[in-house]
RNA sequence: GCCGGCGUGGCGGAAUUGGCAGACGCCCGGGACUUAAAAUCCCGUGAUGGCAACAUCGUACCGGUUCGAUCCCGGUCGCCGGCACCA
């Protein structure tokens, strides 16, 4: 039989919207499920394959959900501010705002194509006023609390893109969008305190299910080490030179120290330094390297001693040099480290190279060779010698600096604070004003949203102005406070800003009065399962559970967590087992994909091309083995009986199988959630034939991953009303086992037989059954048994001698 | 360099976490239907040997624990991802 599946796929799509099954309820009986996907970016190239295989996972899970009786919000958006849209306009001249337009209503129709059972009547796009009044708002609140701030540091900064750039935008030392190096630039700019939120974040960890790797990626990016500030004194003045170290019990060893270069102590004291030109020499060359070669010259460590600038080594008194050297980061610590070349790779190696003294302090390594890393007894080290315990000697340590007043415990993270702004046009204007008189002033709440002012040239200058400083018209404004004429910051906040709350909006998304309602947030609680992509993990999961935690310390949400549960997909490589890329020419494109096969196939493909956490390769012929399988399902109505129920031959498969099916969708295993309705359909083609209950069933369990070929055969064949809201099948345990099983024979470990037994066969019958086998029997004869084992349901194993 | 993951047929991948390795799909070979092709259906398909029943080998490599190892332990090699002069 030929299934049309063209007019099919359009016809349900059109019954689902009309009757509105997908849409979640205000107020329900029901319990809850809040299933949430990664938001688009609404690309001018249209939806990617990748796209479809990181919703589908959750739409079986949200179908499957409603089928059990919940009250699901599957919701979908767009995350359309962004410099890819941006620089689109500016090569095409097309406004940002027309092509996101464009592009939003191509992905909505593809979305729409291939049927998923989004909630449509609560889609958000970040560049509505509507929702970005929202976002401006959540910022002026971090304003207001000190957690947005502005300070003149150095930044990483893409002379490409001609923009400042957060740490997590800048991943690698490249640009996050055209991949140019960074290159760091000291400039006054807006940050957002989220390293105030570092142990949060980290604590916040222990009380979501997030996959393990997940959760360690996200550990490793906040990067918490614990350790102690020392303060050494700077020899013929009152300057203190503060360090950070996690080993303060290796003090005893330090034989010099180095500041980096940008150290701002070293201005201060340039009359003193008398080879202050050097220094200068030695930055103006540090300033030309690039990441890239910074990285590349590990082992050549340079720098500069410093003349007339030394210090005092508080454990022992001795006079050491300090050098200037770019292994040495501002960015991290104080920007000054104490030296202990003895026991730390980078300063055994710029010890070599400057002929400065090893003294070891920890026993057990060949300081001749290299530096010793690993624990041992404190040697050379005045107090502690005799102390093994790393522990200890920290502790020791830790309270002799205490009583000296010269140090205490401290923490350090990688992370940093987030840089905030971006000059750029196509963002949401941060609503900040500064007055002559009054400084920074925020836009008042009741004047939001600021809206981005229509522009015609939206170009960046190369000054490094955002386009919309040469708007007078916008940037030219009076004091909310006191009335004086003032100017407006002209920066737009980054791609991030939307996303970081907009899980939030879902839960009501029309509101005008607040973010999202008191009782929405309360009813819809967390997401209880959030999937998306891996790049994310160390973006976008970071700073929305920032966000989201700042809300809840200022009573704005009902919980300090936005995600209970959160996985990946793998990516889908394209058929020549490279990852997908336009240059490369190969991408595939979900329309041709549902042209040619139909919405169900693509639908079931991108779930069983392999394990859902894993990256595999496109495979069109393993489309097509899709294709045969959704056919023989439309075909299973030629073989159909008038029987209801479940038939003998077929029962306990098909108990089987919905017991496999359900606990497969939960834990990921799509692709052997299929593989199971393929071996099912397999034998039901072997039998011959299939019972009305059974087909009932068998489309029921294939409905949310083919949900258009399942509801047509339904209605085909009269079973009545919609697939969507049937219910799920269930199982019953004792209907799973067969009476009697095949099991194994070893003898001696090696398979000598199959047999079957009872099911239900305890080890002594189970034995003695097997030892009835002629194969079995040939190969025990004459030998003396050892020992006999009976897995039950497995095996039998005879061990003889 | 550090942290994590992985390594199974010609290919994508299964295997209840110590119990029949290779489910399911693809590819390939043979057959049926057809004037023919496509589609569909049936049979075969880890390797080696054998007409066959069967035997031997086989989960990157070497070794160990165990009645029994793809799974646990020790070592080696290779691939992928993240971070990276983080003090």
């Amino acid at each position: 039989m030929y299934y049309d599946f063209k007019a099919t796929e359009k016809k349900w799509q059109d019954k689902w919207e009309d009757a509105g099954v997908f849409h979640a309820v205000e107020h329900s009986d029901k319990p809850k499920f809040y299933a949430l996907v990664e938001f688009p970016y609404p690309s001018g190239a249209g939806m990617h394959v990748g796209h479809i295989k990181a919703y589908s996972g959750l739409e079986v899970v949200s179908r499957k959900r409603r089928m059990e009786g919940y009250n699901v919000l599957f919701p979908i958006g767009f995350d359309a501010y962004g410099l890819p849209t941006e620089n689109y306009a500016i090569k095409t001249g097309i406004h940002p705002r027309q092509v996101t337009d464009i592009n939003i209503k191509k992905f909505t129709g593809q979305l729409k194509r291939v049927g998923f059972s989004f909630d449509w009547t609560r889609v958000i796009d970040t560049t509505d006023t509507r929702y970005y009044k929202w976002t401006q708002w959540i910022f002026l609140k971090m304003f207001e609390h000190g957690l947005a701030f502005r300070d003149k540091t150095l930044v990483n900064y893409c002379p490409s893109c001609k923009v400042v750039l957060s740490n997590e935008d800048s991943q690698g030392g490249k640009c996050d969008i055209c991949h140019s190096d960074i290159v760091q630039k000291s400039k006054d700019v807006w940050y957002l305190r989220i390293t105030e939120y570092a142990d949060k974040l980290l604590e916040g960890l222990d009380t979501v299910n997030y996959l393990p790797n997940i959760r360690l990626q996200q550990e490793n990016w906040i990067g918490k080490s614990t350790g102690a500030f020392v303060n050494f004194t700077v020899k013929d003045t009152d300057e203190t030179l503060r360090i950070y170290t996690t080993r303060p019990d290796t003090l005893f060893g330090v034989t010099f120290m180095v500041m980096a270069p940008e150290h701002p102590l070293l201005d201060k004291y340039k009359d003193q330094i008398k080879n202050f030109d050097a220094v200068e020499a030695y930055r103006a060359q540090c300033a030309k390297k690039t990441e890239f070669e910074r990285t590349q010259l590990v082992k050549d460590k340079t720098g500069v001693k410093l003349d007339g600038f030394t210090a005092i080594n508080p454990v022992n008194d001795t006079e050491i040099p300090i050098f200037i050297s770019d292994y040495v980061m501002m960015g991290y610590g104080t920007g000054a480290i104490m030296a202990v070349p003895a026991h730390d790779q980078r300063d055994y190696d710029f010890a070599k190279e400057f002929g400065v003294p090893i003294i070891e302090v920890i026993k057990g390594g060949d300081i001749s060779k290299e530096a010793y890393t690993g624990d041992g007894e404190m040697v050379n080290s005045g107090f502690l010698n005799g102390l093994t315990n790393k522990k200890d000697s920290i502790a020791a340590m830790l309270d002799f600096l205490a009583e000296k007043g010269i140090g205490e415990k401290g923490v350090q993270y990688k992370m940093k604070d987030w840089a905030f702004n971006r000059q750029r046009y196509w963002g949401e204007p941060i609503p900040i004003i500064y007055c002559p008189h009054c400084g920074m002033v925020p836009v008042p709440y009741d004047q939001l949203p600021l809206e981005l002012p229509k522009v015609e040239n939206f170009a960046p200058g190369s000054d490094g102005e955002s386009p919309l400083a040469k708007i007078e018209s916008f940037v030219n404004c009076k004091c909310p406070k006191c009335g004086a004429d003032a100017k407006r910051e002209t920066d737009t906040m980054p791609q991030w800003a939307g996303s970081s709350w907009y899980f939030l909006r879902y839960m009501d998304p029309q509101n005008d009065e607040r973010f999202a309602s008191k009782e929405a947030l309360n009813y819809w609680g967390m997401v209880d399962w959030y999937n998306g992509g891996m790049e994310h993990v160390t973006r976008h999961m970071i700073y929305s559970r920032f966000w989201h935690r700042f809300l809840y310390d200022i009573g704005e949400v009902p919980l300090p967590e936005p995600y209970a549960k959160r996985t990946a997909q793998g990516l889908i490589l394209g058929p020549d087992g490279d990852k997908m890329s336009k240059s490369k020419g190969n991408v595939v494109d979900p329309n041709d994909v549902v042209d040619v096969y139909g919405a169900d196939v693509l639908r079931t493909y991108v779930l069983f091309m392999g394990d859902y956490e894993k990256a595999s390769p496109w495979s069109e012929n393993s489309v097509k083995g899709c294709k045969r399988f959704i056919d023989r399902t439309w075909n299973l109505q030629t073989i159909v009986t008038d029987d209801e129920g479940y038939s003998k031959k077929l029962e306990s498969a098909f108990h089987k199988a919905v017991k496999k099916v359900s606990e497969d969708i939960e834990t990921l295993k799509y692709n052997t959630a299929i593989a199971t309705l393929m071996a099912l359909i397999n034998q039901i083609y072997d039998a011959g034939s299939i019972t009305k209950g059974e087909l009932k069933t068998f489309i029921t369990l294939l409905n949310p991953f083919a949900p258009h070929v399942t509801e047509e055969l339904n209605e085909v064949m009269g079973f009545g009303g919609m697939l969507a809201t049937a219910p799920w099948p269930t199982w019953d345990e004792a209907k799973c086992v067969d009476d009697e099983i095949e099991i194994a024979v070893q003898v001696n470990g090696k398979i000598k037989a199959r047999i079957l037994v009872p099911s239900d066969a305890e080890a002594n019958a189970a034995i003695a059954l097997a030892k009835e086998n002629a194969a079995v029997a040939a190969a025990i004869a004459g030998k003396q048994s050892v020992k006999e084992l009976y897995v039950k349901g497995r095996l039998v194993n005879l061990v003889v001698r």
